[in-house]
DNA sequence: ATAATATCTGGAGTTAACTCTAAGTCAAGT
DNA sequence: ACTTGACTTAGAGTTAACTCCAGATATTAT
């Protein structure tokens, strides 16, 4: 699968997919004997992994750590076991900010369907 | 209450506290006669629902127009309605992202966990 | 009154994560 | 063989959100 097919299955740039190839997001892409991409199904799944991880916000940097951890064999398993704990209290933190201010939203929503309706509004902020 | 003692309360640096009103995150702080900031409650509650907003992840322009459209009248309820609403949306998405990514690591570090005990790892990425 | 400490402003610098550009190489169609 | 369009790299540019700095003014302590 080229470049190009590859951006268009996951609606990235291709040169996001560079990118991350570049700073070690994911390993290696797969290459012709001329030197183009050509993305397997291993790659795939690895570019499939980092913009999953990018998307809920972890920071590329602990992608670029976990998979360099992944290629440094069996050893690393209980660094990178530590690694995936560490991202997950992460998103744990942020998802529960986001609740707090989903549940502000919702009251300041509520409040401003009310003034918007009466046309009155009676606080501040 | 100086901009020192609102940095500790809030535990955010007096940079960041003199930005966000310099780019209109919140409205102008209450100053004493000679010009230094003196924060008032109302100052403060705009303060902490700067933060709130931000530590959700939503973007300072966002915040920046609500309190636009605050200083402009009740004439802007609607607008601020519409504002709101579309901020909650990007929440909802959000949550949805760092769940669907939690699910995966959960996932992932039950695979680790059983294969940091047999000290095999029987699959890629 | 003087020294030390805090705050002020405007503007420059930093960081993360892309995003774009230029100049060159490769592949597909005629 | 030649043109057209896709792909390559190295490196520069961009954007958001701070963060720092310098020089000026203000407040507090001795």
């Amino acid at each position: 699968m080229t470049i190009r097919e590859a951006s268009e299955k996951f609606d990235i740039s291709q040169d996001t997919l560079r990118y991350y190839e570049r700073v070690g997001m994911i390993p290696p892409v797969t290459r012709t004997a001329s030197g183009i991409r050509d993305y397997q199904e291993d790659d795939l799944a690895w570019v499939e992994l980092a913009i999953c991880m990018r998307s809920a916000g972890l920071p590329v940097e602990a992608m670029i750590e976990y998979v360099k951890l992944t290629q440094e064999g069996d050893s690393t398993i209980p660094a990178r076991l530590q690694l995936l704990k560490e991202q997950r209290e992460e998103l744990l933190k942020q998802k529960e900010k986001i609740e707090a201010t989903l549940e502000r939203l919702n009251y300041k929503i509520g409040r401003y369907e009310i003034a918007a309706e009466t046309g009155i509004l009676s606080w501040e902020e």
